[in-house]
DNA sequence: GCGACAG
DNA sequence: ATCTTGTCGC
């Protein structure tokens, strides 16, 4: 409880000591009002039209990614099979609403070693609304995979972890299920923070089932009020205090993350995928900083 | 009706 | 997403 009124004084004190410029909202007109309502609409339709098209089941690919990443043995039949993962990720310049960079890695799994990394500077246009972030981001990293596809048609990965949400979304359709849609693979969405939905909220009771984590790779169930199970909470690595939340985007199902804790051992395969979220974010700052150069 | 609200 | 700051681990 300390540790919430003091980030709460702590974020009061930067608003208004240190950025009071930031106290004084932009008047939103009429007209800009009007727009973004337009917008909103015509892509709820179009979320409507994509989600048409998700398939919340696992590939094959998936169910053998899984007993190699568990059981750390062959037992699939296609065992000699090397499988790749990707992350993509689009980080903006400083102090620019628009310039950016998107980025995409390509992982083998389950060793985790980089064998591909892609970086294109970009101009997003398309405004951030919440529930539609798929809208101002997909496009870019669509890209991506376009290039990758030209260039490295074999590793085109068997799952991509995307920055964002699956199906723990207003309409159960986030921004790895619109990117999963329009690419045809495998996606899963990896937020840091939580979505408010489905009666979903950080509450009090929220916060003692984060507090219940106590290792690294320790999970709970998102259940919404519905009843309906949205995703994990995830403690990445015993270092980190805040969950990340997972859920299926595309051609995957939830089953597969809850079925990851029954393991004995470690939870090693959220935590591979984490490391590789890691691994993610350090390539597109480097290739960042190296595109500014 | 109003605020909240992934990145 | 980005801004600040402190702290911890390699």
């Amino acid at each position: 409880m300390a540790i919430y009124l003091y980030r709460l004084l702590r974020d009061l004190f930067y608003k208004f000591v240190i950025h009071p410029l930031g106290l004084i909202a932009r008047p939103v007109s009429r007209a800009e009002q009007l727009l973004s309502e337009d917008i909103r609409l015509k892509w709820e339709r179009e979320q409507t039209l994509l989600k048409e098209q998700m398939v919340l089941k696992d590939t094959e690919e998936i169910k053998c990614m899984l007993q190699v990443g568990q059981l750390q043995e062959d037992t699939c039949m296609s065992s000699n099979m090397q499988y790749y993962i990707a992350g993509v990720d689009i980080s903006f310049v400083k102090g620019d609403d628009v310039t950016a960079c998107a980025a995409l890695v390509v992982l083998t799994f389950p060793k985790l070693e980089v064998v591909y990394s892609d970086c294109k500077m970009i101009e997003l246009t398309k405004p951030y609304i919440p529930g539609f972030l798929g809208f101002r981001e997909v496009p870019f990293l669509l890209e991506l995979f376009n290039d990758l596809q030209q260039r490295r048609p074999e590793l085109m990965p068997h799952l991509v972890m995307v920055d964002g949400n699956g199906i723990l979304h207003p309409r159960e359709f986030g921004s790895a299920c619109h990117l999963g849609v329009c690419l045809g693979l495998p996606c899963i969405g990896v937020a840091k923070k939580l979505f408010h939905v489905d009666g979903l909220e950080k509450n009090v009771e929220h916060h003692e089932k984060i507090a219940s984590l106590e290792k690294g790779g320790d999970t709970f169930p998102l259940v919404g009020s519905s009843g309906r199970v949205l995703g994990m909470a995830l403690r990445s690595c015993s270092s980190s205090k805040n969950p990340i939340y997972v859920s299926p985007g595309h051609l995957n199902q939830l089953e597969w993350l809850i079925l990851i804790p029954e393991s004995t051992s470690e939870s090693g395969n959220k935590q591979m995928m984490d490391k590789a979220r890691k691994i993610l974010k350090t390539y597109t700052r480097m290739q960042h900083e190296e595109s500014i150069r």
